[in-house]
DNA sequence: AAAATCACGTA
DNA sequence: CGTACGTGATTTTC
């Protein structure tokens, strides 16, 4: 399908003149360019996103227009043209010259009217168009397919204005808009409007005499001052009429076909951006035009019915009866307080698809629907289900039988990449096109006789959305089956359906239950934090005399440390010398300067000042923290935390852990229950258990057996020296060279953590790999063995691909080679407490328990316990964790109680 | 104005 | 020159 994409380019430019400070962007000679980055940036991300397969921008020639002459005070009043935006418009036409993009104007006529022509050829030839204009005169021209990239604010939002948008905004439809643009007026144009009326009281009058030339008639019944006032200014009205008709009969030396997206030249770019000194939108250009590779063959075609009241039993006795059924949840945005309602449903079986609006069913469709879904025999497949099932929970309608989660097992394919956007795997997997809104998903779906049956009034903004949801629900059905054939490796089938799919419903249930916080005593934290701050910061400006200094400010505080104070320099980052806490720790045991002590303290205090913070905008109105886990994210098969983050509470420092102690059990009964106390159960030690059973190292696995201090082992073994002589010194280079292992520490890097010499670093690795020979071999093997076939893999089977395992960059490859390290003892322990999750749930919920699960944080697990559960619950979950998985080394589980989590760690 | 960078909390 | 994350403030973009 041809898509036509149509800029205006002298509205972009000028608001991307004004979006971008000018006095931040110019070239060596003086050459002002804001407005050339900001159009161009404007044009990259359109073309990332919008993929058009013909293209051209539009331009204004000069003020003199057939407007002008009819009114002469067209677009007069407006400032003059800065200075600095002369001369940007021609280096805007080099640019798009170098990436062969047509550009047209003609003397006598706006771009405006350019590209009503244009979108007048186009849709003549059944093509769609897309129009990226700030000009509100180009409202006029949406329709079903022809869609108008609106920005606001700045260079990078904008709205896409369908014709129910432009409805929804200003109460017109589209075709009318200039008819309201008329009376109400266009104050950038210069064009007066008619005194008191506004869009309100112009839409009303629209809708009751159906365009502007009903309500010239009409205009005698027109009551009120409103009414006298557009009779006043009737001819006022009727030039802005006149003057914001766009001219679709522009005579145009090119044509459509001419405007075909051709190859950009290479050298001409660069010669280009060199003379406007643009080097990172270079970068970001060919990044963005050569990632642009896979080829969509086709649209996504769906044939679909929407369910009229009493159709669902049948619909889905017909069709959802039979094989796997996908569903895609319409729902309402998602809120602080939880998911949003569900307020629809599309589902797509094998040949069919539907749209079952949620809101006015009758009683024997819900009854039929509620059945359905609860069926556990009735296999589903959905794109991302935790979020949709709990929008469909949040209206009471509960699911069984996910068998396929789209999103997931994407993942599990490539658990690289940096999002599963649904359309991004329909092209990778199905290569096919699947757009939100425009004209794609109506023309797919009009190519399967789609039958929509809306009443003719509400037709348009409830049928895209309908039909929008069904074509996604068509590709999560046929991505589906797509990716079954992708995962073909039996583990890997294994690991979605054993653990990360029935894991969707725990995390669902963690996220939904949240954990309880004191807010009263976090809030007085935050207060006694935020006066830290501010102590520290004046303890750090009167040591240096300089009360003008951000502290916040890594470049100030270069200036501050390496100028002024002339301290020795620290290592080197990619714009200067580091400031981090580490480097300034070294510099503070080297000169002691008093400023060095007050700001590390800043630092501390503001750090744990804006946890606090965060932690407070995120307590719900039911007085708890609703993280949200995301299962897609981490490449070795972890969860991830976010909004807020509940992984990294502080807990090293006092003062860190006094924020652990906001953390509390419940102490709303909720359906009876009364929650006692916070349980914390953690695994000891599991990565470096991990590392025994899969290196199977026999010092290790004898050390873990006996349940010895393992870090006291090791030292005993590596310095030779009875347990009992270990010194602590001894000991805690051995821990760290024993956590350093399984991320690929170098002796370089041991050296530096424990302050040792490089080469006391590395004889220290010597004889610890001399000891532990398993180690040293399993180590090796890892890397030859991911480098051989391409992946990394956990206990369960949960692959990593590292190309860059054979790279030709050094720094690429021995950071792959590292990955390859880690990969498989952190996702190993990943796998593990996933399997525990599972387990701990599920025991807890068939010995009839009250108590739950509310936090995963990568090798813990905090529970609430209910009253009188304690001891039960403890000893479950000892069991569960304990016998996730058959190392040859226990699996070591610890456990506390308390009100707070600070006090349940342990 | 938006993207990149730095810094830092956790396992 | 140690893996995996998420967040917030500042700086850079040119």
């Amino acid at each position: 399908m041809s898509r036509l994409l149509l800029l205006d380019g002298h509205s972009l430019a000028y608001r991307a003149f004004f979006a971008l400070p000018v006095e931040n962007f110019s070239t060596t000679t003086g050459q002002s360019t804001n407005a050339v980055y900001g159009f161009t940036s404007m044009l990259i991300n359109v073309l990332r996103d919008e993929a058009p397969t013909h293209l051209a921008v539009a331009f204004d020639v000069s003020r003199q227009t057939f407007r002008t002459q009819e009114y002469a005070e067209y677009k007069a009043g407006r400032a003059t043209t800065p200075g600095e935006f002369v001369g940007q418009v021609d280096l805007i036409k080099q640019v798009l010259d170098a990436l062969r993009i047509t550009h047209v104007e003609v003397d006598g006529y706006e771009a405006d009217d350019i590209i009503a022509t244009l979108t007048g050829q186009a849709r003549s030839q059944d093509m769609e168009v897309l129009i990226l204009s700030g000009d509100r005169d180009a409202f006029q021209l949406v329709d079903d397919r022809t869609l108008l990239l609106y920005p606001v604010r700045g260079v990078s939002e904008t709205w896409r204005m369908t014709p129910e948008k432009v409805e929804e905004k200003y109460g017109v439809r589209p075709e009318r808009y200039s008819d309201l643009a008329a009376m109400v007026g266009e104050s950038s144009d210069n064009l007066p409007g008619v005194p008191g009326v506004g869009p309100k009281t112009a839409a009303k009058w629209l809708a009751a005499h159906g365009d502007l030339s009903g309500i010239v008639s009409a205009a005698d019944q027109l009551t009120g001052k409103a009414g006298q006032a557009l009779r006043d200014h009737l001819d006022q009205v009727l030039r802005n009429r006149r003057l914001n008709q766009l001219v679709g009969d522009v005579p145009l030396e090119v044509g459509i076909e001419d405007l075909q997206a051709r190859g950009w030249d290479r050298e001409e770019v660069h010669r280009v951006f060199d003379g406007l000194e643009f080097r990172v939108l270079r970068d970001r250009l060919f990044s963005t035009l050569e990632s642009a590779e896979t080829e969509a063959e086709d649209g996504i075609e769906v044939a679909g019915t929407l369910l009229q009241p009493g159709a669902v039993a049948a619909w889905l006795e017909e069709h959802a009866t039979r094989g796997r059924v996908a569903l895609v949840v319409d729902a309402e945005p998602r809120t602080a307080a939880g998911p949003g309602e569900a307020t629809g449903l599309a589902l797509a079986g094998p040949e069919d698809a539907a749209y079952l609006p949620l809101a006015d069913m009758e009683p024997e469709d819900e009854g039929a629907l509620v059945a359905w879904l609860a069926d556990a025999s009735r296999p589903k497949a959905l794109h991302g289900a935790k979020e949709q099932v709990a929008s469909l929970e949040a209206v009471g309608l509960q699911v069984e039988g996910i068998v396929s989660d789209t999103a997931l097992a994407a993942y599990l394919a490539r658990p690289d990449q940096r999002s599963y956007d649904l359309a991004d795997l329909a092209l990778r997997y199905l290569r096919r096109e699947l757009r939100l809104e425009g004209g794609d998903a109506a023309d797919a779906v009009s190519q399967g006789e789609l039958d929509l049956g809306f009443a003719e009034g509400e037709q348009d903004a409830r049928s895209a959305a309908a039909r929008s949801a069904m074509v996604h629900a068509r590709a999560v059905h046929d991505l589906a089956e797509a990716l079954d054939a992708e995962l073909a490796d039996e583990e890997e089938q294994h690991l979605l359906r054993e653990v990360e799919l029935p894991l969707v419903g725990v995390l669902r249930r963690m996220e939904r239950a949240g954990i309880a916080v004191d807010l009263d005593a976090l809030e007085t934290l935050e207060r006694e934090f935020a006066d830290g701050v501010a102590q520290a910061q004046q303890d750090a400006w009167a040591a240096i005399e300089d009360d003008t200094v951000n502290l916040g400010s890594p470049k100030q505080l270069q200036t501050v440390l390496f100028d002024r104070l002339a301290l020795p320099k620290t290592r080197r980052t990619k714009t200067g010398y580091t400031t981090d806490a580490d480097a300034l720790a070294g510099l503070y045991a080297q000169t002691e300067h008093p400023f060095l002590e007050a700001l590390l303290r800043h630092r501390d205090v503001t750090r744990l000042r804006v946890t606090a913070e965060g932690l407070i905008k995120a307590v719900a109105d039911d007085g708890r923290i609703h993280t949200t886990f995301q299962q897609t994210i981490a490449a070795t098969g972890r969860l991830s935390s976010t909004e807020p983050n509940l992984q990294n509470i502080p807990i090293r420092t006092a003062a860190g852990r006094r924020i652990r102690e906001i953390f509390v059990v419940g102490s709303e009964r909720s359906s009876g229950t009364r929650y006692a106390t916070l349980m914390s159960a953690d695994y000891s030690q599991i990565e470096m258990r991990i590392m025994a059973h899969l290196s199977g190292d026999d010092g290790l696995i004898e050390a873990f057996r006996a349940g010895e201090d393992l870090h006291r082992f090791v030292g005993s073994r590596v310095f030779g020296v009875d347990q009992a002589d270990v010194t602590p010194e001894m000991r805690s280079k051995v821990k760290a060279m024993s956590y350093g292992l399984a991320y690929g520490l170098s002796a370089f890097g041991l050296s530096k953590q424990l302050g040792i010499s490089t080469a006391e670093a590395k004889e220290l690795m010597e004889e610890y790999f001399e000891r532990f020979g398993g180690v040293r071999d399993y180590l090796r093997d890892v890397v030859s063995e991911a480098r051989r076939t391409g992946f990394t893999e956990t206990i369960l089977g949960r692959r990593r691909h590292l190309h860059d395992l054979t790279s030709d960059n050094r720094q690429r490859r021995e950071m792959a080679e590292r990955m390859a390290l880690n990969a498989p003892i952190q996702g190993s322990a990943a796998d593990i407490i996933k399997v525990a999750m599972l387990r701990t749930e599920a025991a807890l919920r068939d010995a009839g328990l009250e108590s739950r699960m509310l936090l995963q944080v990568h090798d813990e697990l905090v529970l609430e316990v209910a009253a009188g559960e304690e001891v039960q619950v403890e000893a479950l979950v000892r069991e569960q964790m304990g016998a996730a998985a058959e190392l040859s080394v226990p699996l070591d589980v610890s456990v506390g109680l308390g009100h707070s989590w600070h006090e349940a760690a342990h």
